[in-house]
DNA sequence: CCGCAATTCCCCTGTTTGGGGGAATAGGGG
DNA sequence: CCCCTATTCCCCCAAACAGGGGAATTGCGG
């Protein structure tokens, strides 16, 4: 009967605490290891083959979705938890689309925790309700592609279509082209309510 | 000699459990309770008097800045420090202005934490060299009007200044004049920049 | 190979925006 | 009492924007 062989991921000091001295506690858990950023998380991963890596979302050098990607790309049996204070349904759905098993919210009861870590490490599919709901009420938009990425970033930082054609060296009209389809795509009816969503829904790297 | 008395508040049970933790090591500190928002910190608070609250700037019910005015009212001898995981220099001058003596950060190193406690107790403002930086490089910007402050937030949504005009039933020239005012209070030169310094800065309750 | 998305460019048109000017009232602070 | 801000409203005008249409190229996937 082995044990449940964790690596714990998080830039914050005190919420690597909280985990290792909540999950320590657990019988059958054991801590195998720790991680301030994802870059660190895979690497040890690599060395130490956990069976659940608890990985948080936002992290400097490789945030979570680059992460749980190389994870399930190097180690198929390792399994991921996303663990995440917020998250839009993008950031959420990206990172289970790129091989998480489980995603479960900070403000998660301790005992929700374990039991999820529990099942997450049998291979069981566990998304917390909350999650489960946003992803439902809130679907993510469709992928962007670099242009419309690009653009949408101009446009975030106010410039007119005429500076995004500059910057771009494309005419403006390809620059209204590209803003037309970026509307239709993501459901705004002006630049302004582009931004909102943009910056709501995590939609650029910022 | 005293132990200092200490009171954690932050929606994240995980994160309590690493302070507790943590600061449950250092001898001469007592964690004397635990709050899971604002609103109970406040009242726990009230109960213990404790020497020193250490107050996450983003919880429900009561958020870090208004717990941090009550705390500041009716016990101006216990110290509050802020722990933030990011916030922005509006979040932290305001807490700031509000009577918070300390401002970390949650990814400060665990040493760090605990001198930083021990310099509150004893009264002596502290604010971690990121956020002084986050301060001086980022000035908050002026406090907005309510009606700017209404209508920052109806052209985040994409609202027209029509559109904009028949919610508040005022003219469109007054949209207009409040819109010129709050692009030279906030730096921006186009509702879209508008917006993303709206998002980012946390000009909205949103 | 055919279709589809992405990318680029063009036309025209009406609406929206932002900047300039001014002005009145009310209210808070020095 | 005076100043400054907030709030409301008015004028004019050039620039920017959004929506409608069309069209060419590339490249990927079925």
């Amino acid at each position: 009967m082995g044990k449940i062989r964790i690596l714990v991921a998080d830039d914050h000091a005190i919420v690597r605490v909280g985990l290792v001295t909540l999950l320590g506690r657990v019988p059958d858990f054991e801590i195998v290891g720790e991680a301030g950023n994802g870059a660190v998380a895979v690497s040890k991963a690599l060395k130490l083959a956990p069976d659940v890596v608890v990985l948080d979302l936002v992290m400097p050098k490789m945030d979570g979705v680059d992460a749980t990607t190389a994870l399930h790309e190097k180690l198929p049996d390792t399994k991921v938890l996303i663990l995440t204070s917020f998250g839009t349904s993008e950031d959420l759905s990206r990172a289970l689309n790129a091989g998480a098993v489980g995603a479960i919210l900070k403000n998660a009861a301790n005992s929700e925790l374990v039991s999820t870590i529990r099942r997450v490490a049998a291979g069981k599919r566990t998304i917390s309700p909350e999650i489960e709901n946003m992803l439902a009420n809130d679907p993510p938009v469709p992928e962007l592609s670099p242009r419309q990425r690009d653009i949408l970033e101009s446009i975030t930082r106010g410039l007119t279509n005429n500076q995004i054609a500059m910057q771009f060296e494309i005419s403006p009209e390809s620059v209204k082209t590209h803003i037309a389809k970026l509307f239709e795509k993501i459901g705004a009816a002006s630049r302004s309510e582009a931004v909102s969503i943009a910056l709501r829904k995590h939609l650029l790297k910022i």
